[in-house]
DNA sequence: AAAAGAAGCAACCGCAGTCGC
DNA sequence: CGCGACTGCGGTTGCTTCTTT
């Protein structure tokens, strides 16, 4: 997994690619203990090798206290779906309406679910002119009536966070979940290294 | 059991807006 | 008022995992 992270050499300044364990804990401190804001100097102060955008987007998408994993209801899917047709692709003003959800997952959500839906009701409805709809926003318009929630939902298996083990040597669960963990566990790994 | 394809998700990129100097 | 830095947003990409053959 790390086989991209380019941390390789001493002009290697900045990291990408996915987030190692010791990044999420040095970022949580760092934001326990100064608050979150100015990113980039946060990047620099808290010593990551992250720009101050890839620090916002991981804080805002994964390791905020209040970002809720898993499943999306049945209701925040209709809500999703609401907000969309009224909305269209403002993704972070749909996002606030949907508490612990993120832009980025309503996003992805969006397009991996429920376009795909709306693509298999309009093969459904060849011949049927879509001539209301014009172009992939207004879709929409389409999906309160062809994508009702009740069926289209899906059981959602939250992916377990895979971090890189190797990196850190914490008071994980050692017997079940073995290389799952979660924000509690973070939080709480944080609640005993930080004060 | 292995390979190929599809699906899902995390993260990056570019652009536009805002703010401070 | 102009400029540069920073932030936030939406689109896109690439990797991983799951499913099917």
């Amino acid at each position: 997994m790390d086989k991209k992270i380019c941390n390789n050499s001493q002009d290697a300044e900045v990291r990408k690619g996915p987030w190692t364990m010791e990044e999420d804990l040095i970022l949580i401190n760092y934001i326990a203990n100064h608050g979150e804001g100015v990113w980039n100097s946060l990047a620099r102060s808290a010593g990551l090798k992250r720009t101050g955008k890839s620090c916002r987007l991981r804080w805002l998408n994964y390791l905020r206290p209040d970002v809720r994993r898993g499943n999306i209801t049945p209701e925040e899917q209709l809500l999703i779906m609401e907000l969309h047709a009224k909305w269209g692709n403002r993704w972070s003003k749909i996002a606030k309406h949907l508490p612990g959800r993120t832009d980025n997952e309503i996003k992805n959500y969006w397009r991996t679910r429920i376009q795909k839906h709306i693509k298999q009701a309009d093969r459904t409805f060849t011949g049927q002119n879509p001539t209301q709809v014009h172009h992939d926003q207004a879709s929409t318009s389409q999906v309160s009536s062809s994508c009702r929630p009740d069926n289209a939902v899906e059981t959602y298996s939250p992916p377990p966070f895979e971090g890189n083990m190797e990196t850190f040597h914490g008071p994980f669960p050692a017997e079940s979940n073995e290389n799952i963990w979660s924000m509690e566990d973070l939080w709480s790994i944080q609640l005993l290294n930080g004060d």
